[in-house]
DNA sequence: TTGAAAGCGCTAACAA
DNA sequence: TTGTTAGCGCTTTCAA
C-alpha cells in the first residue's frame, strides 16, 4: 500500500542502493539515471521512511527539548529559540514539559533516549545530582541551557546571572535605597534564583546596608505572586521602597499592587525586573529589566548541540552570553531608553 | 555496546519473542519466567528501541504538532493542552512552527509523515485548499485545533467564533456606543477574524447602526499594533469611542495608547477583548474579554486525536466548546466578576 | 507458555 | 557508476 524504495527501484528499473543514494544526495548517480529515479520517485509520490532510515544508520534527526513549561512565556521564547535553528539544521523536535519535576526530568530523558534522539535540549532550574548521573549517563549530547550546572560537566548556555542581578541591585542602591525587597521564584532550589539571591546580598553588603530577612521572599514567580506580595511588604513596620524582582510577572504584580494601593511607580517605589520579556513594555510604567535574552540562549545551545553531535570541535562548552539593562520607567535614572 | 532485546534473551535464557512479550506486558508470559526477564532488564538496563519498534509495528507513539509560533502565548497555551493530553496517553509530540506560511505547513506536515508519527494536531489560521488536499491524502488522521475548515472535512475542535464575536460587540452597543472600532490580527485572510469581522457587522446592522470602513483595521496582533490602532482611530474626525479587539495584546495596546493621551477606560472609551489570557488581568483596567479556551480546545484536539487514532466511534468530528465573556473593567457594566 | 523466523524499509559496506 | 547483501532492533505470526 505505502510505496517504498524497492517500489521506486522496481519501476525505475535500478536498484534500491540507487535509489537510496539519489534520495540522499550521493553524487555518485549518473546524471540520467538520477533524473529517472526522481521521476519515478514524483510518480509514485514516493515518501522516505524516516523510522526505517532511523533505523539503518542509527541517526533519527531529532533531537528532545525538555523544558519546565511550554505555556510560560520565557520558556516558550526559548523553545522558538530552539525550534529555530533545529530546523535551520534540518532537526525536528521532540516537546516535552518538565513541571521542573526531577522525576518527570529522568523519565522525559528516558523516553527520549529510547525514541533514539541524535541530542538534548534541557532547560532545568534545578541540575540535581540524579540529573547529572542520567545526563552522564546519555549516549547522545545533552546541552543546558539557561539552566547552571554546577559540576561544569555539561555543555550550557547561560548569561552571568550573578553578574546581571548585581548590577541590577546596584542601581536601586545608587538611587538611594536602603530598604530593598527581593522577590524571586519558582523555588527556593531554583539554581538562577540562588544567584540572584546571593548577588542580592552581595550588594547590599558592599554598600553597607543590611540584609534583612524578611525583605526576601520566594514566590510562585507569577502575577499573583507579585501582588500578594506587595500586600506582605506593605504590612511591615518599615516596608521596602525598592524591589527586584525575579521576572517580569513578579516585578508588574508588585507594580500593580502598588498602584492599586495609589503608590506611584517610580516616585512612591521603584522596581528592576530580570527578564525583559515582551510584558515588560507593556505595563505602565514600563519595567526597567535585566534582559534575559531567552531565544538566543535557547539558539546557541540548539546551535551548540548540533556542533556537538557533528564531533567539532567546541572550544567553550560553557557560554556565557552578554547581558545588560533595559532602561525604562519603573526606576528613576538619568539613563533613558 | 547498547543491549538489545537478543543480550536480554541470552541473559535470561528466554527467545526475544518472550522478552519483547514482557516488555509489552503481554499476559501470556509464566510469572516466573517475567520475573526472570525483568530482572535482567534491570541489570543490564536495557531500554526499548522505540524507532527498531516503531519500524516493526508501524506504530511510533509520536504526533505532530503544528502551530503558528510557540512564541505567542495563545499558541503556547493549547500547545501545553496537547501535550498534556498526549503524555496522559503515551505519546511524545514532535512540535514545528509554521509562521502561518502555506508553503512551510505543506512540508512540515510532509516531514512528520515521513517520520511516521500516528496522528497530526494541527493549528492553522488559514485551511487553505491546498492544505485540505495534503490533508485528505495523509495515511494518518489529522485534527485541527482552533481552525475552522469550511469543507468541514476534518476532525476539529473550536468555539463558536462567529456568535462569541457578536455578544462581544452587543455588549458594547448596549452601552450606547454608535462608533466602535474592530481591530484585529494577524491576517486578513484569517478565518477567524473573519468570523469576527462578520459577527460585527451583522451586530451592527442589527442594531441599526452603519458599518464604517475606516474604523474597521486589520493589524498583527501584536501589542504595539494595537499602540499604533490607536493613533490611526484617534486622527479620525469622529473617532470611536469602544473597541473591540481580536487580541489581549491589542486590546492592551489600544487602552495604553488611550491613557498615554491622557484618556480613561473605561469612562471615556471601553475596550473588549477576544482572548482572555493571563494578560487579561496584567492591567489596569483589567480587561473584560471573551474566553478563548485555547489550552481546552488543544486537550480536546489530542483526545479527539486518540480516539481516532485508536479507531473509536466518534459521534461528532466537529466539536464546538462553550464559550464565555469574562467581564472585568475595561467596560462599564453592571455585570461584575 | 514459549520459540523460530520472517519481515518492517532503509543504509552502508563491499563487489563488480 | 551500480548492484548485492547483510544487518539495524524489534513485532508478530505460526508452530510447537
Amino acid at each position: 500500500m505505502t510505496v517504498t524504495i524497492y517500489d521506486v527501484a522496481r519501476e525505475a528499473n535500478v536498484s534500491m542502493a540507487t535509489v537510496s543514494r539519489v534520495v540522499n544526495g550521493n553524487q555518485n548517480v549518473k546524471p540520467a539515471t538520477r533524473k529517472k529515479v526522481l521521476e519515478v520517485i514524483e510518480r509514485l509520490e514516493y515518501r522516505p521512511n524516516a523510522v526505517a532510515r532511523g533505523l539503518a544508520s542509527k541517526k533519527t534527526t531529532t533531537v528532545g527539548v525538555i523544558i519546565p513549561d511550554i505555556a510560560n512565556i520565557i520558556y516558550a521564547e526559548a523553545a522558538r529559540g530552539i525550534e529555530d535553528i533545529a530546523t535551520m539544521y534540518s532537526y525536528n523536535i521532540i516537546l516535552a514539559n518538565s513541571d521542573q519535576s526531577e522525576e518527570k526530568e529522568l523519565s522525559l530523558i528516558d523516553t527520549m533516549l529510547g525514541k533514539q534522539v541524535d541530542g538534548i535540549v534541557m532547560i532545568s532550574d534545578a541540575v540535581t545530582p540524579k540529573l547529572v548521573q542520567e545526563m552522564e549517563h546519555s549516549p547522545v549530547p545533552i546541552v543546558l541551557a539557561g539552566s547552571v550546572d554546577e559540576t561544569n560537566k555539561f555543555a550550557s548556555v547561560n548569561i552571568d546571572y550573578f553578574q546581571a542581578a548585581y548590577e541590577a541591585v546596584q542601581i536601586l542602591i545608587n538611587n538611594g535605597h536602603k530598604r530593598i525587597a527581593f522577590i524571586s521564584g519558582p523555588m527556593q532550589f531554583t539554581i538562577n534564583s540562588k544567584y540572584k539571591l546571593e548577588a542580592y546580598k552581595k550588594a547590599l553588603e558592599d554598600a553597607n546596608i543590611e540584609v534583612d530577612e524578611q525583605l526576601i521572599v520566594f514566590e510562585d514567580g507569577s502575577y499573583d505572586g507579585g501582588l500578594e506580595s506587595w500586600e506582605v511588604f506593605n504590612k511591615l513596620e518599615n516596608p521596602p521602597t525598592a524591589f527586584f524582582a525575579g521576572s517580569d510577572e513578579l516585578a508588574i504584580g508588585i507594580i500593580h499592587g502598588a498602584q492599586d494601593h495609589g503608590r506611584n511607580v517610580p516616585n512612591d517605589i521603584e522596581v528592576i525586573s530580570f527578564e525583559n520579556s515582551k510584558l515588560a513594555r507593556m505595563v505602565r510604567p514600563r519595567l526597567t529589566s535585566v534582559v534575559l535574552p531567552l531565544y538566543d540562549i535557547g539558539a546557541v545551545a540548539m546551535r551548540l548541540l548540533t556542533k556537538i553531535m557533528n564531533k567539532e570541535e567546541i572550544e567553550n562548552q560553557s557560554v556565557l552570553l552578554p547581558h545588560r539593562i533595559e532602561y525604562r520607567h519603573s526606576v528613576k535614572t538619568s539613563i533613558q531608553e
